[in-house]
DNA sequence: TGCACGATGAAC
DNA sequence: TTCATCGTGCAC
């Protein structure tokens, strides 16, 4: 962490999950992996609403998978899809209202290598598996911080991706991204 | 205990 | 458009 880097605490992520998701947007991605400090920007992200949202897995109810979701913010929950891939997520509210925001695309700022431009990507280039689920974002050594310096930038609104059968969930704009970026996963 | 499927990525 | 690959959730 640089000296003006500073990492988000327990009430950045105990909010709205629109907002959470939104202000996630620039933030620093940092995970120290081998005694390297390995940081990336956010640029794309995802608001999943809790059990009433049927795009959420939150919406299967309380599971072994999905205690993390249920528990406090601030906390990493980190799942295997389709038997290969890692994706990251935020827990976002209270304890008990099973939000989050997944992570899904981040821009390499230092000792990033490879492609980051989706959410299996960047858990490879991060080293972030199921290890890390459930792990404090509070804690040292893989957090998100506030950048040193900020930039503005717009923000694009779309349908959440890969999410068809949710039906009438899967048409609102819950996907985020900043305008113009080139790590976005897809347009 | 079995099985269908997924908040993806890469190849064709 | 198809396929790799396996943990999870739910049916039986």
């Amino acid at each position: 962490m640089t000296p003006g880097e500073r990492k988000l605490g327990r009430e950045f992520y105990d909010r709205d999950t629109i907002l959470v998701a939104k202000e996630l947007l620039g933030k620093h991605l940092v995970h120290v992996f081998e005694g390297v400090e390995q940081v990336a920007r956010i640029v794309e992200v995802e608001a999943y609403l809790g059990p009433h949202d049927l795009a959420a897995h939150s919406a299967r109810g309380r599971t072994m998978r999905t205690e993390v979701m249920f528990g406090p913010p601030g906390h990493a929950y980190v799942y295997l899809i389709y038997g290969m891939h890692c994706c990251m997520n935020v827990v976002t509210q209270a304890e008990g209202l099973a939000s989050a925001v997944l992570l899904r695309a981040v821009e390499p700022v230092r000792n990033v290598e490879g492609r980051t431009q989706g959410p299996g990507l960047l858990c490879k280039a991060l080293h972030i598996d199921r290890r890390l689920n459930g792990h404090d974002l509070l804690s040292d050594g893989f957090y998100i911080a506030e950048p040193d310096r900020a930039e503005r930038f717009g923000i694009v609104k779309r349908p959440r991706v890969g999410v068809d059968y949710a039906g009438r969930w899967a048409k609102r704009l819950l996907r985020f991204y900043i305008r113009g970026n080139s790590f976005i996963s897809r347009l």
